[in-house]
DNA sequence: CGGAACGTTCAGTTCGGATTGAATGAATAC
DNA sequence: GTATTCATTCAATCCGAACTGAACGTTCCG
């Protein structure tokens, strides 16, 4: 005899936060479905499994899936084994502050040298336009300063960031 | 006799960080066309006018207008006005700082004041959740305690943002 | 051996938001 | 007044990413 399960139903606070992480996540540019799985399971006394959040959130088990394997890559989730139980259990890492640290890490960080790398670069593309004179002197010498603020932007958040996230 | 002017093509370093900043747009949930704007904006010596935008990112004058107000909302654009001349010129705000400022105050601060409303009243749906026997006194006090994490940090994200800001 | 219970992958569909062309409005010139 | 030249708005279209169902691989159990 199998599932046809129906899960007792989420409390009113649980639904709302769900809601509102959705729309966050979506608000920064992720899938909606991440957030909400997060939301569903930072609120979760237990840990629970695929199945259990892709019944929840009515979404398909794909999408829980490939939802849970996100956030796991970004340590905001993780996988506790219950011995004698081959189902993955999933529960929200509790401190918000290590998601923050590793969506810095895994995530800012990365994308923070690889932009200085391409200002670097645009500042050499810079001079050969001039040298195949694609672009006259005035055009250089302002191209070549706006790229130095941002070269200067760049460096100072570079800096500034991983000073911040100490004081959370 | 009207245009069909076919305007300089642009410059390598221009074109590409028309493309590194369409990238970054959407990489934090906005349409390309957004970033692309500024792109050429930014490394253009003389404002250019709602036509040039359109021609030269080869956009549709109504995706170069709905572009350029939402930037000019961010202040991270501005008109010039030439006098006689008919045409709103377009440039770039060169303070890059100035621009973080804007999207924190416009954009950020609202949202954080919002998020900070929303974890107080989702506390009260909670004590209702309990009231109403929805939820038993465990799974009570731990989305209870889970929520007042999610405040706190709440409230050291207010108060670290703006002074980050300071020391870029 | 099956076979059941998992999680993952992949091709197809769906859906939301960006983009567009045409209509509209506003301002100027004649 | 009418005609031009702008920017904006709106409905319709388009596009890409999210989501899905089905097929798959794997592991465990009998």
């Amino acid at each position: 005899m199998t599932s046809g399960s129906v899960a007792k139903p989420l409390s009113k606070t649980r639904l709302e936060l769900i809601e509102a992480a959705g729309r966050l996540s979506q608000l920064v540019g992720r899938p909606r479905t991440i957030g909400q799985i997060f939301g569903l399971l930072y609120l979760s006394p237990r840990a629970l499994t695929l199945d259990e959040i892709s019944e929840l959130l009515e979404i398909s088990k794909a999408s829980a899936s490939t939802g849970t394997r996100q956030l796991m890559a970004l340590h905001a989730i993780r996988q506790v084994w219950k011995p004698g139980d081959r189902k993955d259990f999933l529960e929200a890492e509790p401190e918000l502050r290590e998601i923050i640290r590793g969506v810095y890490q895994l995530f800012l960080a990365p994308k923070l040298t690889k932009t200085r790398g391409r200002i670097d670069l645009l500042l050499e593309t810079l001079d050969g336009d001039r040298k195949s004179g694609a672009i006259d002197d005035e055009e250089y010498r302002f191209c070549r300063d706006r790229l130095l603020q941002m070269s200067n932007l760049q460096g100072k958040v570079e800096k500034v960031l991983p000073l911040a996230e100490k004081f959370l």
